[in-house]
DNA sequence: CAATATTTTCAATAATAATTGAAAGTTGTG
DNA sequence: CACAACTTTCAATTATTATTGAAAATATTG
């Protein structure tokens, strides 16, 4: 397998994955595109390599400034803006933990808290219960992010991992 | 906001968090009506109450107990089958990760392997650096997977959540 | 500030994924 | 074993999501 043919296979593979996670495949490969490349690329560049329009290659390059996974970078005598991927996998998963806390974590959190107000009865008493368990989880998980997010590396996976010992 | 408003609302709640995750919508709303419903319940039951059709309420079936989220129960004199969801949140959790490892951890880690074959040269360096450290993350999250389905909820959280005190 | 390069937007289109429902298959019953 | 009850399948349809590309907006240069 050349060079070439393994960060074509590895920038499928990541938007393949990318798609099982809800997360759009265009998205997912740009983000492949940057991690696999020494050199920033411009939307020129994501537009060639992947086969994709101007639009889709934009869109998905603001959406991943958003998630903090790329950069802007600018070329001294040119104008065009240049993009180069976060390659520190442990940052790459602390800002992905971040994001998806924002988004997921904390709504599901409101959203549970709000239906614990359903007006009591004898039936309700088993479905806060309910709610009231997933709660607990929804609560640990947001726990663990939040402890991913302060811990380097070493201490979080190096304590974790022996746990069971 | 009565009971069955409120069931509602975790049942849409549910679903639209399910989609954000790559889970069909349907399937993650059968889940939540499994969830809060006391009594288990037969495809019928599920096809009025969420406005489905029969295949989709039946196919979403066969994958919620792919997954381990809900079982068969039978009801003496009665031919159909009965529905019932796994309440322990800690259980579920278990059993998503334990799925999801199989699905998609595991099948990663296969295809990061096979790209560390690219025959080396002097700009491949790079290139199986950047796998190595996804590789490397990916190990990790698999071997916290490993622990937490191994785990009891009280160990797995007390510990990871006293990391940083 | 006009000319040009570059980025952004967004309505239209295409691609993908979910859903339906009727037909085929299976299982249990008298 | 014929019938009825129930479950499964799957081609067709519908709904959703992603993508395109041209036009509008913005930024940069001389």
């Amino acid at each position: 397998m050349t060079l070439e043919q393994a960060k074509q296979q590895f920038i499928q593979t990541w938007g393949n994955f990318g798609t099982q996670w809800g997360i759009n495949r265009s998205m997912a490969q740009v983000h492949a595109l940057l991690l696999v490349s020494d050199q920033s690329k411009c939307t020129e560049d994501i537009m060639t390599e992947l086969s994709i329009s101007r639009g889709n290659a934009n869109m998905n390059l603001r959406e991943l400034m958003n998630w903090n996974l790329i950069y802007k970078e600018t070329v001294p005598g040119d104008r065009k803006e240049y993009f180069r991927a976060e390659k520190d996998m442990w940052e790459v998963a602390k800002r992905i933990t971040k994001e998806r806390k924002r988004r997921e974590i904390e709504p599901l959190q409101q959203h549970l808290t709000e239906l614990k107000k359903v007006e009591q009865s004898y039936d309700s008493i088993a479905f806060v219960a309910t709610i009231e368990n997933i709660e607990r989880l929804v609560n640990r998980l947001d726990g663990l992010s939040n402890t991913l997010m302060k811990a380097d590396e070493h201490i979080f996976f190096g304590k974790i991992l022996n746990l069971l010992k």
